[in-house]
DNA sequence: TCTTACATTGGACATTATCCAAGTCAAGAA
DNA sequence: TTCTTGACTTGGATAATGTCCAATGTAAGA
């Protein structure tokens, strides 16, 4: 994540103890948290961070491309930092525990030119569900 | 939109007028309208009817797999009554104008077993983005 | 060290959705 | 037809998530 901190301040960031410890919570390799979750964790290393701060850091990084924003059950935001490997999600239906994937091949181009309707595509998203294997065997 | 009346009327559904309404707004081929752009049209058929009962039609609606849940945006939810007809969505990234699209092929195949991490796999929901062309010929 | 533009804060506010107790009514029974 | 009853509806309170703003604080260059 130290490759994250460098890019920020080569693109000018202000580097402050906040944005500091709100990477440093996104650090891993199959993050998903939410903003709350975020700033809970955020709230262990630096107790007086505000949830407002969470939220304008993780603003910048989506607009930055560092962070994408994921929303999987029409419920509260997610934000994944693994921004810089194109991959997809698969969702457990029942516990909600989100990995990330990698299809073979673009989805993109399943999608025929008549269907397009004049379109200038940019990308597709793909959410995969399913039962995961820990609620499969608690019946 | 009778047949879905008797569809619901088969499955034991109490027929009200409010039900009927909502069952009404959601007629048609490409809708996709929020919990709240439904209540505004059905308040034009049935000026008393509330909001929770909006809600609480839409989400048996979306239990008997009548309609379907669409969030493209990670603000209000989306309802679609386009259900028996599997389809995608198109979005675009300007204006929020939502297509349903048929893509070739099932995405679902698209994803290896060794991405599947022991997921017992049911769906692959994907959202295609763009530009739509009045977005676009507007600059 | 000083300056200042940018960042942070807490609380108010906005949006979307759910819950609940009281009142209402659709539809089958008589 | 009228009656009965359990299911449905209502409005308002509440919850969950997210945004805004004026006052205050501070990183980093001069």
């Amino acid at each position: 994540m130290s490759d994250l901190l460098q890019r920020l301040r080569d693109r000018g960031w202000r580097l402050t103890a906040q944005r500091r410890v709100v990477a440093e919570v996104l650090d891993g390799e199959h993050v998903h948290y939410t903003a709350d979750e975020v700033h809970a964790r955020a709230v262990e290393r630096l107790p007086e961070i505000s949830r407002a701060t969470v939220y304008n850091t993780l603003g910048e990084l989506v607009s930055l491309g560092e962070v994408i924003e994921v929303s999987t059950d029409g419920r509260a935001k997610r934000y994944d930092p693994n921004a810089h490997h194109t991959h997809q999600h698969l969702v457990c239906s029942r516990c909600g525990v989100i990995r990330d994937v990698r299809p073979s091949g673009d989805p993109l181009a399943l999608l025929p030119e008549e269907e397009r309707f004049g379109f200038t595509l940019s990308e597709a998203t793909v959410t995969y569900r399913g039962i995961c294997p820990s609620c499969a065997s608690a019946g």
